[in-house]
DNA sequence: ATTACTTAGTGTAAAAAATACACACTATAT
DNA sequence: ATATAGTGTGTATTTTTTACACTAAGTAAT
């Protein structure tokens, strides 16, 4: 067989950070690996490029693949290139982070026997991750810090209505300390992305906040600008 | 012989999209091709990540054989991983910028017969490039207009002692746009990252400008903060 | 030495944005 | 009725951004 060229140098392959946002905790996704290396370990969801797809699309149907999930839209963030960071063999992976909002309702379902299960996980609590896993996802994390202060993006975390506490206690957790009330909101609001209802929050045992939705189509005019808190 | 896991699925290459400023002139760096595919055209320096290197020394090493270039700090900003994109085979190219002061001093010459040659041309002036180049150019433009709006990192571009007016013709050769003189200037110097010195510009047949310096250890303390004129 | 030329260098007022800060309201549970 | 817990609101101060035009200094030509 004549050999193509260019020849392939390297395995490469894309690691998925998935942001969620429940129950007042930032949780990411991950799974328990079915195979070696780092079988039984937790790990981000990743897996190898097929031939015959973009990376973009890789992304998307490992993601499927691992996590039973789809319709993500996630963002390419960084490529990470050493040499030892697969025991088996030269690697380079492609990362990619996307921000959701966690229902609850859709399980999570691995389709291949490469993953035992997967899980969302609080932030706070993450396992011993594989391979640099770790250093992947602290990556991943500072992208998004930088990401929610260009772009009031948190609401990607949230589910179609929210109150405006929920979205400032997504920012407090993001960025890792508290903001003035008062401030974000009038923010907030000053960004003239978001829709406020004729509904009130249900089933709380106190004053029910105004719940609010967001408006895509002003928000597509807001890329550029900086949002400080 | 046994298969080793991971198996290669892709070559991997770099590009290199690196900015100098020159009479005036932002350049980039091309180097005109001496191999097929895109034999005789221009294209970005780049080629194929070796195994035993990361991708970051991979990208030295490359710029360094195909121009001559060596210690040049290149960042990476974004991995092409479109299926056509190169016409010979599967190729993901990871890709890199950086910014330079030109002197005119450094010959480029390529150690490689892999290109003829290295050669700044003027932004304004681009040939058609192979591959997907010209994409992989405009996508580095825009990183590094977002990139001097955050820091003022545009010193890289000048020579060790520069004046004010230089830095502001660097600013607004990448943004593309005029900037006001004196808030350019009120706001260059409130970072306090420029040093004074007791020189003036020479050879000038106008009255000489006041020369300043880049003061790196005040500029360390930068990071994070946004710049906008 | 006068003049013409070219770029350097400077300040202020107005508008906009960011920050700091505290209390009354309202729905529920008991 | 009362306690509780989170909601929702305004203003004054400071900081940052923007807009804007003339004089100063050095060189070159006559």
């Amino acid at each position: 067989m004549e050999e193509v060229l260019p020849v392939f140098n390297s395995a490469v392959s894309i690691d998925c950070v998935l942001f969620g946002f429940d129950a007042g905790e930032l949780k990411i996704l991950l799974i328990e690996r079915n195979e070696e290396p780092f079988k039984d370990w937790w790990a981000l969801p990743g897996n190898l490029v097929g031939e015959d797809e973009s990376v973009d699309q890789s992304a998307s149907r490992i993601l499927h693949e691992l996590t039973g999930l789809s319709d993500i839209y996630m963002e390419q963030y960084y490529t990470f290139g050493e040499v030892g960071r697969h025991p088996q063999g030269r690697v380079i992976s492609v990362a990619y982070y996307a921000m959701l909002r966690l229902g609850g309702d859709k399980a999570l379902k691995p389709l291949t026997s490469y993953a035992k299960k997967a899980q969302w996980i609080n932030v706070k609590e993450l396992p011993k991750l594989g391979f640099d896993h770790q250093h992947i996802f602290d990556k991943g994390l500072e992208k998004i810090k930088r990401r929610i202060k260009h772009l009031p993006i948190a609401f990607e975390l949230l589910p179609e209505k929210f109150t405006l506490t929920q979205v400032q206690n997504v920012y407090e957790l993001i960025l890792g300390k508290k903001l003035d009330k008062r401030n974000f909101r009038k923010k907030m609001l000053s960004f003239g992305v978001l829709k406020e209802l004729d509904e009130k929050q249900k089933g709380v045992s106190f004053r029910a906040a105004t719940l609010y939705k967001f408006d895509r189509r002003k928000y597509a005019k807001l890329f550029g600008k900086e949002i400080s808190f």
